[in-house]
DNA sequence: GTACCTACCTAACGTTTGTTAGGTTGGCGG
DNA sequence: CCGCCAACCTAACAAACGTTAGGTAGGTAC
């Protein structure tokens, strides 16, 4: 039920997406919704606080499996490949929160949003990690930069395609890091 | 009355946008709209349409004001600068355009896709001048992430703050020729 | 067997939505 | 002064929305 709605919100945001339509998506009416949630916005914010979940998750996962060993940008890349990981291996929560978090009401949001800062927190100690010689004042720019390059592949990035999420994070790390003419010295597309 | 609309759609999505609060906007009633336009679709199909129009006038303008003249990425900065002047500083189109676009419904969007495409186009070509050297199979990926970080400032860019927006240009372009690294030793923010 | 609980359904409620038919107003052209 | 047209209003329509009250089926506990 929860997938149900995460996959309504990334197609249809917010408003468009309805108790009725989630129900008959998994075989039931809609007042039946209301044995397991409170509201609408009460479904909501549990479906968007597993899309931070599955980020945060994915994010803990690699800095365990790689402590201390391995080069500053592998390190990079590794959390790169993990967040675009979370957002096309591990259902629609992510990718639900990515497009569709906007188009929900203030109320909502600002539930969710100190899950949100802790993830980029996280994201901000990293970044001071692999980049120390960049201005504190510019790494949060750098980090939005970062999320823009990332979050936007929801719109065109295949996984059917030619170009693998491995490659992909390859792509952006390389990019972010060197700049665009980078790109033609990386090891070719896996 | 179309400036209401778009600046509805930035706030709230295509769904959540009603007819009765863009006409109290305005100070009329929500039938009278029906006399400039034949549906809700077909106000939000000019709303969209506009906000690619400005965004191809900006690149356009840029285009004739420095042709030959200047560097290369002094072109390219100027044309970022266009497109973040077309988000911030000629109304809510551009903005609408960009965060309410996949929220509007699949039979309005296909209308708009062409405009879409022909304003890609337009920097497909710039960047295959800009960066020659580039693989043009990962030119349209390039793009995207040039996109991306372009697009997403509108989530957190403050006209007011300390940052000006052509301050704003710069660090972009720069961080996309060059990577990370090379923000520090970028001209201080204007 | 009785009590109870979870998971669902039916059927409606009040509200809001896009939309429409028909009426009113003011200004401009002749 | 008359006719006309654009711009607006009123008042309602059917449909769809979130939500709720009350009821039912099936399983488990004792």
């Amino acid at each position: 039920m929860l997938d149900a709605a995460a996959e309504r919100l990334v197609a249809q945001g917010y408003t468009a997406t309805t108790l009725r339509e989630i129900a008959a998506d998994i075989g039931i009416k809609a007042g039946s919704i209301y044995h397991h949630f409170e509201s609408k916005e009460d479904l909501f914010i549990e479906v968007f606080s597993r899309g931070i979940e599955v980020m945060v998750d994915a994010f803990g996962d690699v800095d365990t499996a790689m402590n201390g060993c391995d080069g500053e940008s592998d390190r990079l890349e590794a959390h790169v490949r993990a967040h675009l990981g979370a957002l096309f291996e591990h259902g629609s929560f992510t990718a639900a929160h990515v497009t569709a978090f906007f188009t929900a009401p203030e109320e909502l949001r600002s539930a969710i949003v100190p899950l949100r800062d802790d993830y980029e927190h996280r994201w901000n100690a990293l970044l001071a990690d692999v980049l120390p010689e960049l201005d504190s004042a510019r790494l949060p720019i750098a980090r939005l930069f970062l999320f823009g390059a990332m979050n936007t592949t929801i719109e065109w990035f295949d996984l059917s395609g030619d170009l693998s999420l491995d490659g992909l994070a390859n792509l952006i790390t390389v990019q972010f890091l060197e700049g665009v003419d980078a790109l033609n010295l990386q090891r070719s597309t896996r």
